[in-house]
DNA sequence: TCACGTCGTGCCATATTATGGAACGCCATG
DNA sequence: CATGGCGTTCCATAATATGGCACGACGTGA
């Protein structure tokens, strides 16, 4: 289905530049102006999109996206059980604090922030994905997979983002392994440069990944003499969130 | 477009019922099942939707959603503004607070909650849209738009949902200017029966409303003798949360 | 063991539908 | 007053979504 795809790539660019005009949104897609327009007035018609106030030619996401979530985000629950732990892990540290999802055995997915007030502190998009062998959410996340399901992404491959991307599937199958022994998963620029972070997965009550928290640090703030001791902060706190967690229904 | 409209009830109705099967998807949209397989392969192929963990004949929504967001939430800013906010009105009634924000012109949404530990308490599902003219949320917002802006949702109809639901435009404006003065809005089972909710709007840098708090209480625990108070416990919590919202950029 | 019903999937001729170039009206600018 | 850029509309045409049908897999009950 062509045009469905296309669809959403015109919502996606709405989503990412608005508000945005017709014109400028068909010369970043390179599509003619009329059927960008045609898709716009249908996503309208639909309640998806809607006008800017007060300005009938510029685009924007409206609401009624909020009633379409992932499941494990269904009454809030992942959200508001990690609301309170991950402002005192932030607290705690004086460092940004992230909470993510797997999107499947595709990505993880940055859902919620706790900001540092430092002057220098990391930075990622709500809504960001990013993979699971190359962060601290994904790993702490990827070690307790099944292992078909670990195979699964692996064979999807390892790409490099950074000198110390893990690309290898017997050193990553280790890295996991040392995860689940210690708890806490690290991520030492293996991302993005410079920027390390300390993660441990949240469990639902049937003992499955639902999520992951982690403390994302410029490197010029990473102290190997704190590392226990803050892996030990990130596993209790997201050992609290996971005691809040529903099982998951069939 | 009409598949473009058909493609996205079928998310609609995926989100609403996940995880979900092609062939119960097809009967409750009285659909083909080759249609309706032919639009989720393509969602998944744009990322939209996917293939539930171990189960790969149902169908979830993925992540890539929550990078879909309307402006308000850019950032995530009134989420975290409103966080500790309304905790503390929540704590401080021990009834459930409410955040919505306005869909345009169209319809105010439920986007966030906290919820107070009574065995009786209102509930509402995240995402939920309500009409303007018969919530607090609603009136609340509408009672700081421009002159021009009240006039066009009075335009587009006020539709009664209870005995108590002000359907008279002139009534409607009367409480508007009384909402004004006061600071906060009452809803006294306007929309739904027995529910009771007072509430006030979430201004930005610019004064514009951009989003409402509540307490939503069932009517048997409303007390006339508390109003006041509380009405100044909700303005005092959504001016807190106002200083924190940014200008909007143009 | 076999027959049956159910479900997800793949195919393909057909008719519906999306397409995009062109033209129009509007507005701000020089 | 001319110009350029904008959002909007139209319509013949080509592209594409459609949905009935059939296949294979699976689970169930006779």
């Amino acid at each position: 289905m062509k045009s469905l795809l296309k669809s959403l790539e015109i919502l996606e660019a709405v989503a990412e530049h608005q508000p945005v005009s017709v014109g400028e949104l068909a010369k970043r897609l390179s599509l003619p102006k009329s059927t960008v327009q045609r898709v716009l007035l249908t996503f309208h018609e639909a309640g998806w999109l809607r006008q800017r106030r007060g300005d009938m030619t510029r685009w924007e996401v409206g609401a009624r996206i909020l009633g379409v979530r992932p499941p494990e985000l269904n009454g809030g629950r992942l959200y508001a059980a990690a609301r309170e732990p991950m402002r005192e892990l932030r607290d705690a540290t004086n460092e940004t604090v992230h909470l993510s999802i797997p999107d499947g055995l595709n990505s993880v997915v940055l859902i919620d922030r706790a900001d540092c007030q430092q002057n220098v502190r990391t930075f990622s998009p709500l809504g960001d994905a990013a993979p699971f062998h190359a962060t601290a959410n994904g790993m702490a996340i990827m070690a307790w997979l099944s292992d078909q399901e670990i195979d699964d992404i692996i064979a999807r491959g390892l790409p490099a983002f950074t000198e110390q991307t893990i690309t290898r599937p017997d050193r990553l199958r280790e890295e996991l392994a040392a995860i689940r022994q210690r708890g806490y998963s690290l991520n030492m620029s293996n991302y993005r440069p410079a920027i390390c972070a300390i993660g441990a997965a949240i469990m639902d009550a049937d003992n499955r990944p639902v999520g992951s928290l982690c403390i994302s640090m410029p490197q010029s703030r990473y102290d190997p003499a704190r590392l226990s001791q803050w892996g030990q902060q990130v596993v209790e706190a997201a050992r609290r969130i996971s005691l809040m967690q529903p099982a998951d229904p069939i």
